[in-house]
DNA sequence: TGTACTGTAATTTATTTTATTACAGATGAA
DNA sequence: TTCATCTGTAATAAAATAAATTACAGTACA
């Protein structure tokens, strides 16, 4: 995996620390360290999942889609993630073999129980509560 | 993350079914369909974890270096992980942000806790259990 | 109508992963 | 002893992925 759950962490905390105003993909780039575009094509596809609202023209910018206590951590993940927390081979194995032909179902069988599991740790946190931890 | 640990299950699985008789890297790549110094560099890091045993020369091989019973699949994942299955940003955030300072102390929080939680679910499987499963 | 934003596509650069080549060293057998 | 067959590992190349950059159309406000 790459860094996209702590540039989407960071960009909410930002909107949940100042929630009466719009913050700018420039000023929200400044405190991340990164490039605006990123900020804007992740802000994309999070607000594709509600968690941010974005207004266009001058003075837009962006805020939550919904209140810091009704988002969890596992929306924040659901949203970032593409692939499981266990990874994923790229190959193809060899079908001839009995363990081959078979290992991709079991794995993924797997994986899908531990990506459920780190959902349900991360869905008792809220952002409100990560927020409030900063001083 | 990457498929190392797909493989690394896989080795694993082809072992413990063979139980009596050394695998050689290359018939371990042609049922994974990987290259055997793949092979040969991620048995090198899992026997560094004590999972794994090797002989040199001819008709050497691999073999398990202890009862699959004895081994979890959270050891497997320890040998293989190398970040937080969170993922790890590489960022640098501006530390004149009140956010931005104190941020990357709470993700990092966050992705041990989620890390731990993996652990534990891992720990309740055996490899033994996992290849119980192949028919 | 100018200014300051977002939205997104296209491209480049950097980084990481996987594959390949090469060869020294170990072991067993003819 | 010498050959064949393995492991172990370094070095390199190729492929895939992630991040950064450039560019510009569209929107909204003054």
């Amino acid at each position: 995996m790459n860094g996209q759950f702590q540039i989407a962490m960071h960009i909410l905390t930002l909107l949940s620390k100042q929630p009466d105003e719009l913050l700018s993909s420039a000023y929200i780039a400044g405190s991340i360290n990164i490039n605006p575009v990123l900020v804007r094509k992740e802000i994309s596809n999070l607000r594709s999942f509600g968690l941010i609202e974005s207004k266009e023209g001058k003075d837009g910018g962006y805020s939550l889609g919904k209140p810091a206590h009704q988002i969890t951590l596992a929306d924040v993940y659901v949203a970032v993630k593409n692939q499981s927390a266990l990874g994923q081979a790229k190959n193809m194995p060899n079908p001839a073999c009995p363990v081959g032909k078979q290992i991709n179902g079991h794995l993924n069988n797997l994986a899908l129980e531990v990506d459920t599991s780190i959902i349900n740790k991360l869905s008792k946190t809220t952002l409100a509560a990560f927020s409030d931890q900063f001083e």
